[in-house]
DNA sequence: GAAGACCCTGAAGCCGGTGTAGAGTCAAGC
DNA sequence: GCTTGACTCTACACCGGCTTCAGGGTCTTC
């Protein structure tokens, strides 16, 4: 199977397997008499694992970690357990930041209901000020990813 | 004032604000005799609304877009409504997306109550199917943002 | 044998900063 | 006057997780 293959089976761009290998995530394939990669099935499962953790939004190092266990088959997974406890936990963290973020927004949005010259407009305006009871006493790491 | 003092007023790092400067966001400081930049509230102001901004998960192109509203106060501000509904669009959808999130890790989670050998450990049999009904239909563009 | 699809490597670019190296400047204390 | 330490300057590399590009080689099909 050539890498073109592979990325069709696994809904993954070429380059991204690529980026893989030489991140480490998947061993580096066989190469045929023309260099070109030659993968097996075991490469897809285990690209097919990677993918669904990276459809569960967690890192790449969160990736590793798991297949150190898949890797390891005697081993207690205790720590995979872990893992995904600490992952939902930060999913939930971010759900309750972006709902504070949302009604920041919300009140922030109606401050101006009509377009009207922008010295005016209670928008810019708001922004001017800090934002309503935004950040108040939680240190305010930036918060990331709504694009 | 310097840029230090810029800094502690604003609370943003003193490499934040030379970052904002060589991208336009603020205009270049005039400089003192020994090449330090020189501060007027005015800079402070419009940093503290940048911020704000920022502090509103907006992009750096978002709040350029805004920047220019408030450096022509006479246009009209509809388009400033526009770019508020949108992010608020954003942020309700990636709250929606984290929230399907949220479940499908927890259905994973439930499938390994307690620490046996990796081999056996439902989740990792979870990843290594298909994760339940993640992506059914919508074209999932990866989710970011929850590290 | 020519077109077009596929494959290769290596490097740069994306965002929004963060951190570093190496140098200059300034105020306070001895 | 000299040292110490805090501050400032420029220019550049680095983060994640890819994506894109340049400049080739190879394979399949007509």
């Amino acid at each position: 199977m050539r890498i073109g293959a592979l990325a069709a089976a696994t809904s993954t761009p070429v380059e991204t397997i690529r980026f893989y290998e030489r991140e480490g995530l998947i061993p580096a394939a066989q190469r045929a008499a023309n260099n070109y990669r030659q993968y097996t099935p075991a490469h897809a499962e285990r690209l097919a694992f990677i993918r669904h953790c990276r459809n569960l939004d967690m890192t790449l190092d969160e990736v590793r970690s798991l297949l150190r266990f898949k890797d390891a088959p005697a081993e207690d997974c205790g720590e995979v357990n872990a893992l995904l406890d600490a992952h939902i936990g930060h999913v939930a963290q971010r759900i309750a930041e972006l709902r504070t973020l949302e009604q920041h927004l919300k009140t922030l949005r109606a401050q101006c209901r009509t377009p009207q010259p922008s010295n005016d407009c209670g928008i810019l305006q708001g922004l001017d000020a800090a934002a309503p009871g935004a950040g108040k006493g939680s240190r305010q790491r930036h918060i990331r990813g709504t694009h």
